[in-house]
DNA sequence: TAGTCAGCCTAATATAATTAGGCAAAACAT
DNA sequence: ATGTTTTGCCTAATTATATTAGGCTGACTA
């Protein structure tokens, strides 16, 4: 019988196909098995357990935004790298809604060191130092910078937005013009 | 045989505690059953299918969160309104993780319509008031909130921040001194 | 060219979701 | 009190998913 040459790469893409289309709860062995014209068994050759797809489609969701994310702010700084780093989260959201999803499922300490997760806070901080925040609060302005931004996406994503007409896009421009205010304000300001 | 007394009511409080001690993605028929000491099948005098049990638990968090909050900001104003809302949201996810996960499942327009969801909103809107911004950007506010909140909380849930030493407790307080500041920022230079 | 191995298969089992239909307890009418 | 209806839970059976065991064959390797 011809082979499908399944590899463990192609099976986190399919996997993050069924995710953006059907919703990333609906990434099951026999959907990806569908998806690829193979039996559910087979994939078991490639992969420890079900589970283990949705942390690949985890891993390579985490992978593509810190890539696009690196991409977008080289050489911009202060409220231009932080429009950009936001940019790319909502647009991956809004294009890659179970890869997005995805990104946010809960790894075991040792997958999420090894993920792109570490990046994905580096940025984070480098993005921080156009706004030159003293040395203790740091790791507090990366997480609620990354705090706000994955908050209003994921509710954005979410749909709880959308029962009040306000346009989400100027919402948006709003928070980060807020965003930015806030963290100038900070660095006037620090305690 | 005797009656074990379903109720729907009762279906969706065991269904929470199985949500925060197993996960909320371990609310299934057969865990509830069980721990009701019914047989599967029974549920389904009482709810239409296994989904239902999620938005059930959804619910029942959405209102359980948004009466505590209601009661945190009564008689509060400005930061420390901002302080006891949040902290009501963060407590919650910390005591129980399953039916934050919950509150955060998408419902569709009919059912969300109906929940405490809306009332969650209203209770920001009201605390914004303290911070009389001018009328466009208020839903902005809200959204840009509520995001800030949920993100934080949410990452905080995950994981996400256990991998850097620095104490939540000091980040959090951080984060809120920001979001005051920011919104008094944003009342006093408006755009 | 024979041998090993990898990659996919079929078969079989367990757990979850669901429907159909039975039987007894509770509620209700007389 | 008794007969009837309703309701609440049960058993049995079906379908889908997750998983293990073991077989066949096409593809590299000596």
């Amino acid at each position: 019988m011809a082979r499908a040459g399944i590899t463990a790469d192609r099976l986190a893409r399919a996997a993050a196909e069924v995710a953006d289309e059907l919703g990333f709860d609906h990434v099951t062995g026999s959907a990806v098995a569908r998806r690829l014209g193979v039996k559910e068994p087979s994939l078991y050759a490639h992969i420890r357990n079900a589970r283990e797809l949705k942390v690949r489609v985890a891993l390579l969701a985490l992978q593509e935004m810190a890539d696009q994310t690196a991409a977008a702010i080289a050489g911009r700084a202060g409220k231009d790298a932080l429009t950009a780093l936001a940019g790319v989260y909502r647009d991956y959201a809004r294009t890659h809604p179970g890869r997005y999803a995805a990104s946010r499922h809960e790894l075991d300490p040792e997958t999420a060191a090894d993920s792109a997760g570490p990046r994905h806070a580096e940025m984070l901080r480098a993005l921080l130092r156009g706004y030159d925040l003293p040395e203790p609060c740091q790791t507090d302005a990366v997480r609620f910078l990354g705090g706000a931004i994955h908050g209003y996406v994921s509710l954005e994503a979410a749909g709880s937005f959308s029962h009040t007409p306000r346009d989400t896009d100027a919402s948006w421009a709003w928070a980060l013009d807020t965003l930015d205010l806030a963290l100038r304000a900070r660095s006037a300001n620090p305690d």
